[in-house]
DNA sequence: TATGAATGAGAATTCATTCAT
DNA sequence: GATGAATGAATTCTCATTCAT
């Protein structure tokens, strides 16, 4: 193997390794602080490099929050992205919901840095909203819309129901600090209890039948 | 009446007056960037007055966050309150569910400003939280749970089905950009539509019946 | 004289003894070290404030810079304007290059801070050139070109007169560091000399006569 | 011829041809910028190579502009230095006249980069000025008073005679700008215009004859 | 020689807060 | 009560220079 190869290679090495330090504190003290809150100082320290260093790899505050963005984004969104249209309507639907709560449980720091993104008015996701996002949203809300149709399952508005889904399971990882203030430190895991609520809400409703 | 007591008086409107100007100017001002992204300045600007003047009836920014969630906590929070034991759960909870819905539509700043607080991880409504929202929540979950006893209710847990009114019908507050990138400009009323999922969802469920 | 109008004049009073404090500074800055050579913090501390303090009066250093600009300009032209077209043709030239040499002499600061701007390309002042500059030296140009249609004057270009004058006098506050080494310490006052020496070599030119 | 020397007659012509092609990119770069406005990045990126070869061949910043500075100096003074004791004053002059305008036309960049240096207060060159230039200047301000006293020229202060020809064309290069804007578009070129200006003006003056 | 990586010392600007009247 | 003036403590970002290879 030449040595330019080796060396572009190292290089290579540092400069995404780095990138990714920076990405994953920036994800940490973003999500923890908002975009405002956060500051470039406490990113670096998180990170374990100096300021200026971390701004050789990103051209500034701004350009660390795009990139982080756009790096969750992707798997953000990967689960509505596999809701089969062929699947059995009930358990695509509950997969989603389960798989959406427990990316709640394990991924809370990305849930609320969209939070804090989307309650700003999404000066940066704006764009990625109207476009990819709700291409993705209209897609999967004519799969139900068919279900629907076919009659198997009861007429519900399908955006609303994706909504529904979002924003019960988001609740859990955004709102962490309320559920767990509100339900005290003892009793079951608040995710089980939660798991097991959410599909008897979802499926059956609250009307005894 | 002596003229000391008229002063008093006149100078107690002017500060009661001139606070309540401060704080519907920061509940503007705070919901809209949040704690750290707001600005003495500009909520002195947004209530018409200097930023010194404004500091002389709060002690600082904090001071003013303070008072704006302590103002705004009780009426929040009112729509619990009158869930009423005695009622019909159905017509209660719906009752709830859809008040929560009107007041993520028309008081969407209140909303995103306990939003932001609570994703912040509550440093100023911890407290509160802990405290008199727990015992307000335990309490109502003692009603529903009452209720399902008694068969009048489908099996579910209380607290957790509170926390999904709460996430359903604020998420159209705190996520209006989303949802409405996400529709589109056209269509109905998101909030009619929504009222009229939410009832069909939480009471009957998306399994047909 | 009410209360409000004391206040006014004392408050307008120290806003414009401030102001000017600032842009004597900065004038002596600028001219000094160039726009970018200058640092606000210099400039406040030639001032004797603090620099927040002087952020207050300005919204930055470019907004200072403008304004000592636009303070200047105007007083900088001033001799050009006075050129009489009904004026005996050689004083009025006369009087036009020995004010300007005053004015090199007297005002070294405000030449180089222009001499600077337009060595970078004039990027604020250039409309200002291309504008009423440009206006005012084309008129004074028709003058010069009346008065040598009547055979008052030697046949030459006004605008590269005009030129020629700016270049002389100018040359006296902008290189003044090299006139001086060159000229060393001893000798005649070097404005002296240069005044008899422009006077002979405009209007009598090098060739005896 | 050994291997050995081969490398180092390459090394070292690798090394003359970057230090060139620095100082090269240097000259652009300080001219347009200034001293402070230019930054060694920007040399570094007009001279194609990384910032730290670049500071391979030269200690810093200052070092480059240093070493720029001694590189033009010689050339930018050898118009004068050609001025002739033994031709005809008139022509001598005539032609150092238009040789500097040539170069103000021709190298305005140079022009521009000793203009900074000396608005600056000349911080390097000033030994430069005080020293080589001003013998240089002594000797043929010697030249010039000679052909006066011979009566070959009118009788005017030498050294302000060179200080009046390089005013008058350097201005052309350091004022480009302004000359342009107030010249306007249209019109003959700026600079044949200027030779037959300058020429009628030096050695006849405005006076009519 | 050459360069990716790293950093300390600024420099501009913002902002909460205090001072003085 | 009200406000113009003032400031210290950040905070973002730039840049000359050094390090390590």
């Amino acid at each position: 193997m030449p040595a330019r190869a080796g060396q572009t290679t190292r290089k290579t090495r540092i400069q995404s390794a780095n990138r990714e330090r920076i990405m994953a504190a920036a994800l940490e003290v973003f999500s923890r602080d908002g975009f405002r809150g956060a500051t470039v100082d406490r990113i670096a320290e998180t990170a374990g490099m100096s300021k200026p260093n971390l701004l050789y790899y990103f051209k500034g505050k701004t350009d660390v929050y795009h990139a982080v963005l756009d790096d969750q984004l992707d798997a953000w969104l990967d689960p509505l992205r596999t809701l089969d249209p062929d699947g059995d309507p009930i358990d695509e639907l509950r997969n989603y919901l389960l798989r959406k709560l427990e990316m709640a449980r394990d991924y809370p720091r990305e849930s609320r840095l969209f939070a804090n993104e989307i309650i700003r008015g999404a000066p940066i996701l704006g764009d990625e909203l109207a476009g990819p996002l709700k291409a993705l949203v209209d897609e999967k809300a004519q799969v139900i819309r068919e279900w629907i149709r076919v009659g198997r399952l009861a007429p519900h508005d399908p955006h609303h129901l994706i909504f529904a889904i979002w924003a019960t399971t988001q609740h859990y990882a955004d709102f962490d600090t309320q559920v767990r203030a509100v339900l005290g430190r003892d009793g079951e895991d608040r995710f089980v209890v939660a798991a097991r609520f959410l599909e008897g809400l979802f499926f059956n409703g609250l009307r005894p039948r």
